[in-house]
DNA sequence: CACATCAATGCAACCAGTTGCACTAACTTA
DNA sequence: TAAGTTAGTGCAACTGGTTGCATTGATGTG
């Protein structure tokens, strides 16, 4: 289970309330590891429990805005479990299933959710892209920032992967006609 | 969800009990949609009440093995759910995650985990070529071969695209020594 | 001032996926 | 023949993820 040591990280780099923590994953963690605002709020609560993460007291005490931050103990998990080697996720692609619907019950006109896709991840390449030139830009970046960019070219790959993937299938369901 | 239809779909390739179709889907489905045979068998009952399914009478009426097939109504299903659009099944990655706490809390020996994958997505696309042989040496094709080789060779791809990026990891890992 | 919108938190109910166990029937081998 | 393995089905409990809704305070606008 990766959710609470992906907040561990986005609480290193930030302390946050809930609510901003909900963005910052939309913004930069949402292509890799989704998660709603729910789970990030239930998730903030249990690693509070359990002496993770702490709230900070606000200034004026009548506010119910929590800002958390992390405890050692949530650093040394975090630690602990970057060194755990996890099991590679498995993929779960409907549009395989499409696909192999469509092999066995006869052409059922994939084509056009296989377009929508190319929109989608043309798309989302573009707007890496951009973040690129915004955040990447330094010429000779720390280590820190070396990897992070290495995390944003890894999207960029994927999505230019799944282009390239979604041009050859649009290919191959052409020639059957 | 996606199950229900992957399980019409290899029904209508094979009438089959739980058990093979679980095996089955280990064997050419697991890399893109994984289920345990609780989920399978679970799938299958809710798929025969609601009249997708039914179950073969078998020859003595003692075993209490069944045989499932695909009835009118669940292939009708099928082709509903293949020409509806589904959203993009969202990437879970907690490789990334790892990366960014490894990029905010400094070197944590993430090469070992990196060097496991690289092993593990070479076994996998070792299997995809020896399938490739095996099933795929026809030189003419029907449309259905056509496709199946097609799906084949998007796990070819995946695995090769996950290789080619784990070396690329462990270079920039390194270079930071 | 009333109304809308956004920031912020959270409950409750539900659905999907996982884990662990238990059972029966057939076949296999010491 | 007793013990072990494999085929085959399934229940129960749990965890993780999703959806829908409710609440409160602040800020903005006709």
């Amino acid at each position: 289970m990766s959710l609470p040591h992906a907040l561990l990280t986005a609480l290193l780099e930030q302390p946050s309330t809930g609510f901003e923590l909900a963005k910052r994953f939309d913004r930069s963690m949402s292509y890799y590891w989704h998660a709603t605002h729910q789970q990030i709020y239930r998730e903030l609560a249990r690693m509070e429990k359990s002496g993770q993460i702490a709230t900070e007291e606000s200034a004026d005490s009548k506010s119910r805005v929590k800002t958390y931050y992390v405890l050692a103990a949530g650093k040394a998990e975090l630690e602990r479990w970057v060194q755990t080697p996890s099991d590679i996720t498995p993929l779960r692609e409907s549009l395989m299933i499409k696909l192999r619907a469509d092999a066995v019950i006869g052409p059922l006109a994939l084509e056009a959710e296989v377009k929508q896709r190319i929109l989608v991840h043309q798309q989302r390449l573009a707007i890496y892209q951009q973040l690129e030139a915004q955040y990447f830009a330094e010429p000779n970046p720390n280590r820190e920032m070396r990897l992070k960019h290495l995390i944003l070219q890894t999207g960029m790959r994927y999505e230019q992967h799944c282009l390239d993937w979604s041009n050859h299938v649009l290919e191959v369901l052409a020639s059957d006609l």
